[in-house]
RNA sequence: UGGGGUGUGGCCAAGUUGGUUAAGGCACGGGGUUUUGAUCCCCGCAUUCCCAGGUUCGAGUCCUGGCACCCCAGCCA
């Protein structure tokens, strides 16, 4: 029981709650999603709080879909999210719930509620009810039929479940206060009929309960103990309230608002990602540029970064927005420490070590972390051709240049030391390839004589390069914020957001890589294998992040 | 005066009973180590806490009055 920690708002109500002896001590959450769309990095800001308070508590938290919307719910969304809570590192064991599962036992609630005369059918228009609501400053009147008989209530509710009406017809409202200043509590619809096939409950049911009622009684229903859920549902706080204070509920749960994530450069809500999909805008919900849970796994993040992150960026009531620097500090941080190093080009540039006997070839040593020796060591070939990065040579390079030009020398990485002597064009002009020559007394890439270069670059040897498809992502979003856009905020979509290398080449240790095995490229960032379109004569790399680069920032 | 919230450096965020020089991270700038211009390591970065008054020996923390921003009028969640 820790609960020496202190620290943010929701763990310190709970360290004072456990203190004071309430809820017999018990610590119990949940992860509440409605299965209308995939997972992402706000819904795991939730789950590390809900999974992690739990876990630190040792509390319990249980996985619930919050499933009382037929027409946008399915089994797909319901899989994808179990898959990304546990990629996530969570798991709720033997505790996940369904509120279609709580069907049968909310609509006795409701009928409860009828004979309590605390809740009506209404038999206005769904237009009508919305003008009877009254507006933000004004107060709204009662419906005509708000003063229906308990038993006229019961008729018509019974055959609102029987299928007697069409959809929209009737509904059964809670009979709260009509002139109240929070809109929640005036008489708010509790269910609504819809003839439409339920993912789990199938055309068992015809009438569905709406989020406000079910939520509560569903946490209630559970034994939760802090319902912890994002600011905009504050207003609702009151009618959560409400209804388990009329309902011979089992416990009354207090809920906890607390500020959604925000990332810049993204955006951050199920519709308009769904839009984002569904408008062929991205490869689908784990496109690697989607702030998806199972767009950022593809991509690579690991998720102990994830987690980091969502620690690291606290949890406050204030609205505010993530730099994403943030995170891609922590899939740095994570993956400079996890990750075993290798050579790979992306846009080769052939070099001739003209000195070197032709057909001969060294197995030279590279290490697979520089900081770890227990990764251990490989064996990497060399020879005669090369491809270095068309990068790292300039024809007329400026005096910081530390890399390979006319005249100058290099470290080949694990390899030798080489001299530019000529460079080869062709008719365009364009620089085709690069003869050198090659200090036999540099092999392992240390000068016996003491002398120092100022660069060392990445290689491969060309007749033992392996091919592959890499693919460079960049934000998907150039502005800051693509809501502010007046208008269409897809107008602000980063058209290079993706670029995609046909034919990189990289050492032939790579050979052995499966898919969603991350790699450092030395000097070029961090890939992922991708499992989805890697195929064994073409494995496709996704750059997950880019390492920090002075040198491009100096420039 | 519809109701509910939030305001600490460029971005997050500690600071809770008022009491030494306002944590930490990201970003940024400078230096060192380095066979990745990576990592790592130093150092710098708010005389000031939305503003204005007030209480007090002393206020980011208390009081009063402003200002700014966010959420709410689904038979969505």
């Amino acid at each position: 029981m820790d609960t020496a920690a202190p620290g943010h708002f929701i763990r310190r109500i709970i360290s004072e709650d456990l203190a004071r002896g309430k809820n017999d001590g018990r610590v119990h959450t949940r992860f509440p999603p409605e299965p209308n769309g995939y997972l992402h990095l706000g819904h795991a800001k939730s789950i590390c709080l809900n999974f992690g308070i739990a876990g630190d508590y040792h509390g319990l938290c249980n996985l619930r879909f919050d499933d009382t919307n037929p027409e946008k719910e399915n089994e797909e969304y319901v899989e994808s999210i179990k898959a990304d809570v546990h990629w996530l590192g969570y798991d709720w064991k033997d505790r996940l719930y369904f509120a279609s599962d709580y069907f049968p036992q909310l609509y006795e609630f409701a009928l409860y509620l009828i004979r309590a005369g605390k809740a009506y059918v209404d038999s206005l228009s769904a237009e009508q009810i919305r003008e009877y609501r009254g507006t933000l400053k004004e107060p709204g009147k009662n419906s005509p039929w708000r003063d229906r008989s308990v038993e006229e209530n019961l008729e018509l509710f019974e055959a609102m479940k029987a299928g007697a009406f069409n959809e929209g017809e009737h509904v059964l409202r809670a009979r709260i206060d009509m002139a109240s200043p929070n809109m929640n509590l005036r008489d708010p619809t509790i269910y609504r009929i819809r003839k439409t096939i339920h993912h789990r409950t199938g055309d068992e049911w015809c009438i569905y309960p709406m989020y406000d009622y079910t939520h509560c009684i569903s946490d209630a229903l559970e034994g939760i103990t802090h319902s912890l859920c994002t600011l905009e549902f504050e207003d609702h706080r009151a009618l959560y309230d409400w209804f388990l204070d009329q309902l011979p509920v089992p416990c009354h749960p207090q809920q906890i608002e607390f500020a959604r994530l925000n990332l810049n450069y993204t955006v951050m809500s199920k519709r308009k990602l769904n839009q984002l999909v569904s408008e062929l805008r991205v490869d689908g919900w784990d496109d690697p540029r989607m702030p998806t849970i199972s767009g950022v796994r593809r991509r690579g993040f690991p998720p102990a970064a994830v987690r980091e992150f969502c620690e690291r960026i606290g949890v406050t009531r204030n609205d505010t927005v993530i730099d994403v620097g943030v995170l891609e500090n922590c899939v740095r941080e994570e993956l400079d420490r996890t990750s075993p190093r290798v050579l790979a080009v992306l846009d080769p540039l052939k070099v001739t070590i003209e000195n070197y006997p032709d057909g001969q070839v060294e197995m030279l040593e590279g290490i697979n972390h520089p900081n770890n020796p227990d990764m251990g060591k490989r064996e990497i070939p060399f020879s005669k051709t090369l491809y270095i990065e068309r990068d790292d040579f300039m024809e007329d390079p400026p005096k910081k240049f530390f890399r390979l030009g006319p005249g100058r020398e290099v470290r080949l990485r694990y390899a030798y030391f080489i001299t530019c002597n000529e460079v080869i064009k062709n008719a365009a002009g364009d620089v085709i390839e690069l003869r050198c020559s090659y200090d036999p007394q540099t092999r392992g890439g240390q000068a016996p004589d003491g002398r120092k270069v100022k660069g060392t670059i990445h290689w491969v040897s060309a007749q033992h390069a392996m091919q592959a498809e890499v693919r460079l992502y960049d934000r998907l979003f150039m502005d800051a914020d693509p809501e502010a856009a007046d208008g269409d905020w897809k107008a602000g979509l980063n058209p290079d957001s993706r670029q995609v290398i046909k034919a990189a080449l990289l050492e032939p240790s790579l050979n052995a890589a499966t898919p969603g095995a991350v790699y450092q490229f030395e000097r070029l960032g961090y890939f992922c294998m991708d499992g989805k379109d890697s195929i064994s004569e073409q494995p496709v790399f996704n750059r997950t992040i880019t390492l920090r680069d002075s040198w491009a920032k100096q420039k």
